[in-house]
RNA sequence: AGGGGAAUAGUACAGUGGUAGUGCGGCGGUCUCCAAAACCGUAAACGGGGGUUCGAGCCCCUCUUCCCCUG
């Protein structure tokens, strides 16, 4: 059997400080940054997603930032396939790939390498099933996957229409039933030789530095920045402009809503965003927790514990190239 | 000081004398192609003390607090 090649996630909740340490990790270890991030990949999106800036990157190469423009479609599939690619690469330069980002979901594509079945674009059967959705009600679809994957229709709650539908669209497809795919994909291995980083906090600070971010973003001209956008014609429907700030903010530029019940918003949906993650990150098997209370906020030390966990998961020293 | 009104969950509000509800927030969870998305679940309250009544959040008295009006 091939041997497992290196690879270090280091991932958390929102605001939890991934940026900065990821740059320290990416010296101590001779590694290359892919950001796990599904907005960071869009240019012009820099205040709102928290993009980080060529000066701090500190001569540390970055993969799958400002590669894509904000009217194009982005979803894991896209960023499984980029990724591996941009590990590929860095594999070759003899380089470790550190995968840094809170998009859980992402990091588990690559991590755990599954199969998402690609098949060619089926977006009419997809958009008639919306359509029926919002003519029949959602029970009418859930229904339906009752009939044609009665163990998916079982897991998946009637008012979870995507989910419904993807099961649908999943078995039209294929034949088989989405509940025995995943059921399959479940049991897989991790497929690298990886150290899994999830760095928190405690929950108030977290929340009180989301607030704090927030007000930053708006300071830094967070408003100019979608407007910009609006100018070059983002509109809602896109997947750029579903992002955290960015669809607020249009909706107070399209008049809807007071910039104060924007910013709002945005902060109790930040919070409750870094509340799903930690939740997913829970879930997640072989997570390395490190919690920034245990090493008195010391990067320092929090470094030399990640280094220390490097060497005993993946068998890299610590000495860089 | 006098007159009037109000007091119900963290908050904003419901609640014929008969099992105290709703939204938002909080907390917990699901997730294998829109995931910064979508969805689900849960805890939590009648200001204090008397009285009337089989039974009081609701009626009466009183205390406390708050709001409005008038000197």
């Amino acid at each position: 059997m091939e041997q497992k090649k290196p690879l270090i996630v280091l991932t958390g909740p929102t605001a939890a400080g991934k940026t900065g340490l990821s740059i320290r990790l990416a010296k101590a270890v001779g590694g290359e940054i892919i950001s796990a991030d599904s907005m960071q990949v869009y240019k012009h999106m820099d205040i709102g997603s928290a993009k980080i800036k060529k000066e701090e990157m500190g001569g540390v190469a970055h993969h799958l930032i400002d590669i894509l423009e904000p009217s194009e479609p982005f979803n894991v599939v896209i960023f499984q396939r980029l990724c591996r690619q941009a590990m590929e690469q860095i594999y070759a330069n003899g380089r470790i790939p550190i995968l840094t980002g809170g998009t859980g979901f992402y990091i588990q594509a690559v991590l755990y390498d599954v199969d998402f079945t690609e098949n060619e674009e089926d977006t009419a059967y997809r958009d008639m099933l919306e359509a029926l959705a919002k003519k029949e009600g959602p029970q009418y679809l859930h229904d339906m996957l009752q009939k044609a994957d009665k163990k998916a229709a079982d897991a998946i709650h009637p008012n979870n229409i995507k989910r419904v539908i993807r099961a649908l669209e999943f078995y039209k497809q294929t034949g088989m039933h989405i509940s025995a795919h995943n059921e399959t994909e479940r049991q897989k291995e991790s497929a690298y030789a990886s150290a899994y980083f999830v760095l928190h906090d405690d929950r108030q600070k977290l929340y009180e530095r989301i607030e704090k971010r927030v007000d930053d973003m708006l300071a830094k001209g967070l408003v100019q920045e979608v407007a910009q956008l609006k100018a070059m014609g983002c509109t809602k429907d896109m997947v750029s402009m579903q992002g955290l700030g960015y669809k607020e903010i249009l909706s107070f530029l399209y008049g809807e809503c007071s910039l104060e019940e924007a910013v709002y918003r945005i902060k109790r949906d930040t919070r409750h965003f870094a509340k799903r993650q930690l939740t997913w990150f829970k879930r997640e098997k072989n997570v390395i927790w490190v919690n920034k209370q245990d090493f008195d906020y010391d990067d320092e030390a929090i470094l030399t514990f990640m280094e220390q966990k490097i060497k005993e998961t993946t068998g890299i020293g610590g000495v860089a190239t």
